[in-house]
DNA sequence: CAAGCTTGCTTGATATATATAGCATCCAGG
DNA sequence: CCTGGATGCTATATATATCAAGCAAGCTTG
């Protein structure tokens, strides 16, 4: 039930690293991996899994599996949404406001029978 | 810099639920739900975020990337485009027209010096 | 108006992620 | 031996995620 601390004990050994390199490497401190590599953490942040897996160049989704995390299923639903970004490209931070704002307009006025 | 409480306020509303709705279907607190849509939570859990993303239809992907956590490659830069769509939600054709046009007279009015 | 809801929000409490400091063991060289 | 560094681990402190309770404003119905 463990696994994500075995993991991560395996690939940093692999690697041949000590909990300070690794400490050096990327900034996460050496008790706190002690911890997470004993399972003594529930919850790491994806921040910290994914230094993590670069370091030690394994898979992040596996890692974050392994941590209990969901995945993103596909790119199905991305790419179907996609169809309008692909339409109107890239727009600034104010014009989406505007045009969530334009939009609720719309709604609200074809719901009250225009 | 809040834009991940927008996101899931937007999204929120589309569906018209109440906070306590919420609550009530994926068991996230109606305080932690308003913390979060007003960015006071930092680092929400990628289980919340995916139970949201679930509840509102909204890609799990958009979200996670908007939270600030990395993504598996591949997902990473189909779904980087793709914050207006997770924002908007589906539209209709009619409704996609309507807001290209509008925001091209956006565009036209700003270049244009007023 | 009053009583009672619904809704969003704030406050206070608890859990846990993460850091800093320090301990115990091992091993190398003098 | 013994001193000193390296290594993994534990203990304690701080920040923050999350919840339970309750408040304020807005409706609604009598």
């Amino acid at each position: 039930m463990d696994r994500l601390g075995q993991l991560l004990a395996d690939a940093r050994k692999r690697r041949k690293l000590t909990l300070r390199a690794v400490e050096e490497s990327i900034g996460i401190s050496n008790a706190y991996l002690s911890q997470l590599e004993n399972g003594k953490v529930r919850s790491p942040s994806p921040i910290v899994l994914h230094k993590l897996s670069e370091l030690y160049k394994l898979s992040y989704a596996t890692v974050m599996l392994e941590a209990g995390y969901p995945l993103p299923k596909n790119l199905k639903q991305s790419v179907e949404e996609n169809r309008l970004a692909a339409r109107i490209g890239h727009v600034t931070e104010d014009e989406e406001d505007a045009l969530v704002e334009y939009l609720m307009f719309l709604r609200s006025r074809r719901r009250s029978g225009e």
